[in-house]
DNA sequence: GTTCCTGCAAAAGCTTTGCAGAAGA
DNA sequence: TCTTCTGCAAAGCTTTTGCAGGAAC
């Protein structure tokens, strides 16, 4: 799992852009999703950051992720059954989810479906690309076995 | 909204090859699907077959669709934030799903990521391609007011 | 008679809402 | 002080589960 690490500074930079003021929940909420490129679900970023935060609510996460995804600055995806995954806006990528495991996976594709702003005259504002299958390290286990 | 007549027959052949039983209420259901190309949730299915079918359980629409989905019929839109949407296999398209009114619509794209069967390594089962954006209808709404 | 199917009721999850208290400007 | 944010509790929805009665073969 890819980690990077965000400075506060560039945290509120892209708040304040965006116009959401900054707060301590917000700031981790985002600093989550950004540093761990993980797919976190509501849940898991709750928990992730109780430890450091102890009165936070799944309220606030659902808030707060629901005001970053309206801004722009995160997306909500489609690729699960039972929760909504988030991923940091970069360049466009696809996903792949491993039926087995359940890991999602960033994929890159030089597909020029990205560039597509019009389609059968209907306006697009966002494109996913979703692949489920079984992934290349549970197709290893299976042969071990 | 495209409507199709599929044979009682046609539908039984279906569910034979797949090794499902065929009963009243799995009839209806793929009939359904088949004939109303419209994506329907299961909530949609169980309130339009109540008056065929006034003994209709949703736990059965969810057990029928399930077992579809698990036999390759039909597939489970991910496209919606709150429902599962369905949809019958035929030839491969994307979807679009318009932010202001719900409607989904079915697109075609002359799109070689349908032929995708490895990527990263990671077997491919299954490809699906969402836009969202404005439809046609609402754009025109629009600018009528 | 045995097996599979159906449907009611209840439970389980995820997400939203209402509201009061807290924090921040 | 006034506005905005946060968080608890409760409600709302979709989906799943357990189980008993029913249908089919």
């Amino acid at each position: 799992m890819s980690v990077r690490s965000v400075s506060t500074e560039e945290l509120k930079s892209l708040l304040q852009q965006k116009g959401v003021k900054a707060s301590v929940q917000r700031l981790s909420i985002l600093r989550y999703v950004m540093e761990n490129m993980d797919h976190p679900s509501v849940d898991k970023i709750y928990q992730r950051l109780l430890p450091q935060i102890p009165t936070l609510s799944k309220t606030t996460v659902y808030n707060t992720l629901k005001q970053l995804t309206d801004k722009g600055l995160i997306t909500a995806l489609n690729i699960d059954d039972t929760e909504i995954k988030y991923d940091f806006i970069e360049q466009p990528h696809a996903h792949f989810r491993c039926l087995s495991c359940g890991h999602i996976y960033d994929v890159e594709l030089d597909s020029a479906i990205y560039q597509t702003q019009t389609i059968d005259g209907h306006q697009v504002v966002s494109t996913q690309i979703n692949f489920k299958g079984i992934c290349n390290n549970c197709k290893q286990k299976t042969k071990e076995n």
